[in-house]
DNA sequence: AACTTCTACAACTGAACAGTTGTGGAGTTG
DNA sequence: CAACTCCACAACTGTTCAGTTGTAGAAGTT
């Protein structure tokens, strides 16, 4: 099911913040520490080894892209990941870095060769 | 294929990277015209309506990243996509937009009912 | 060689945002 | 109720980066 061409100027703003929600460290990190199922606010602080306020300011924005679903646990919040395709997305991103470093390797393999 | 987990630092900071790169409208709306084919930047400058500065910055910033490669035509530079998995990424981002609007439109359907 | 066309580099400016500090509000416990 | 814990909101600060302006270099044309 391809997207239509070309994209809309709409679905590319919306395509971009998406890609953006995920392009900070802190963000990937709580993502990842969620793998292992729900957790607080304070257990993800540890893990992330950032400031509570830090953590619930990502967190937020994290929510708010939909990504992660919030549940209130008592007196604390328990996050979860929302969707697992996310992890699909990070796997394939993944695999361009490795054919990506694999073109590198192969230019480096032909030294002496100017790029230009 | 499963990743590491939690996942090294370096790791986190490279696919965030990644990510980042993704996360302007004008990269994307370049990627997508070159969708079609190789092009000149003359010719990606009226397709992503920007300026020559400004996309030329922009075409750097994907051939850093390895998802575009160049070639010199003459008098012109000819951009072409490196990765065509790129795509399967972009159409993987809007599946997951597609989730996130049908579960925004259940909530909106059971109306009156506040989220807290 | 002089001129034009095409692309890339550098410096500047404004806006967006990550992280901190401070604080308020909701829930629990004694 | 009082004290404490947990989380989120708001204001501030520094940095990063998108876009512009200006210019230099490389290739083609006359």
């Amino acid at each position: 099911m391809g997207l239509p061409s070309p994209l809309p100027d709409a679905l590319v703003e919306v395509i971009a913040q998406r890609f953006r929600v995920l392009s900070e460290p802190t963000r990937i990190r709580l993502l990842d520490a969620l793998r292992g199922g729900p957790l607080t606010v304070a257990e993800l602080q540890v893990e992330a080894g950032a400031s509570q306020q830090n953590v619930s300011k990502h967190l937020a924005m994290l929510l708010d892209a939909g990504m992660v679903s919030r549940a209130r646990d008592g007196n604390r919040a328990r996050y979860s990941i929302a969707d697992d395709s996310l992890f699909d997305l990070c796997e394939q991103v993944c695999g361009g870095l490795r054919r990506h470093l694999a073109e590198i390797d192969a230019l480096l393999q032909m030294e002496g060769q100017p790029t230009r």
